[in-house]
DNA sequence: TTAATTTCTTCAACTACTTTAATTTTTTAG
DNA sequence: CTAAAAAATTAAAGTAGTTGAAGAAATTAA
């Protein structure tokens, strides 16, 4: 299986592609693996790439003055993962994202991403549906972090992700969901007695 | 002065019209008055537009259980708002929309925006744009909802939005940064002692 | 396989923030 | 301009969630 498959797939969703485009789309496209623990992106990195995930998983994080790690977003097999404003401004990231399990990743600069809306200006629409889709579950995100529970939001993320929390340890998810991970162990405690 | 000004200096902004595409844009607007406190949406509605606020501010929240208000987002002169994901899908909505002031809005219905997808593929390119650049405005807020105190949050928003805070209840604003407004108020004082 | 490291759990002390309720101030409406 | 309603302040009591510390369990690495 050629490893653009699921990234094709994802796209056919959206838009028809001639052949001549998937090529075209296809050579731009830099495969590489990320191993478990490895950093995609440090703080204070310049982020170059945006990243679509084939396989595996990554988080994207910030880390505080206390140091403690506060998960902004999981990436697993399908996602799309960067620090876009530091991406498309140049700037230094506050973030980093590394590699939860080995990972395989297809990347896109800016210049070939630019390129590519020039060439082939569907993706245009593309990315139009992509970001607009993200925007919508960020948005229920915000919501939720404003309106629930920590075991509301707990739930929530068992619901949504179902197969995510085997894959990812605990304490991680603590950091994504905003609660301490003794906290989370408690809730886990509380909610299997009932 | 034209009530699609506003509107069609921010497109501008982003991609280039000809005259008879912004003629047949400005052919698909509806115009309308929202007076203070009403309602644009409101939970269980289907959302059936797209709406940019050429005047006056609002705000999109939900209502829990227990009767509390939660805000997602203001909108004031610029902004786009609407619930996306019952605008595009058709499904009931979870949120309330109204007005904080006397507002007035340019609306796009979803026929009408498809049209325009078709007609001038350039909004395309223009949609993606917004979205990309609202997607990492609420990444950003959904790290600080992770990272920040309540004071960080309302110090960031103070400096964020430093003429909105005029306009809009403290009551608000807590609703808004996920405190309440005693907390708020507090925090005012101890800021306001330093 | 074992040692080393990381993660999870449990408990108790603590704190950031909420809730309730009473008073004052500001805004709105007639 | 005045009355009524809404918003902001203050104080006190309460609670959801944190912190720290210590042991148990699971994972990793050699």
């Amino acid at each position: 299986m050629r490893n653009d498959e699921l990234l094709l797939q994802h796209i056919a969703r959206h838009i028809h592609l001639e052949q001549e485009e998937v090529d075209f789309f296809s050579s731009l496209l830099h495969f590489k693996t990320l191993p478990k623990k490895a950093f995609l992106l440090r703080q204070g990195d310049i982020c170059k790439t945006e990243n679509f995930i084939i396989r595996g998983c990554v988080r994207m994080y910030t880390i505080d003055d206390t140091g403690f790690v506060h998960i902004v977003m999981f990436g697993v097999e399908g996602w799309w993962v960067s620090d876009l404003f530091s991406f498309l401004t140049g700037s230094y990231s506050d973030y980093y994202i590394d590699a939860l399990e080995d990972t395989e990743l297809l990347q896109l600069s800016r210049e070939q991403l630019e390129q590519l809306y020039e060439r082939v200006p569907k993706f245009e629409r593309f990315f139009r549906i992509l970001f607009q889709n993200a925007f919508i579950a960020q948005q229920n995100r915000i919501n939720q972090s404003l309106s629930f529970t920590a075991e509301q939001r707990y739930l929530d993320f068992l619901k949504k992700y179902p197969q995510l929390e085997q894959r990812i340890p605990q304490k991680q998810v603590a950091a994504f969901l905003g609660m301490s991970p003794v906290f989370l162990s408690m809730l886990r405690k509380r909610l299997s007695q009932r």
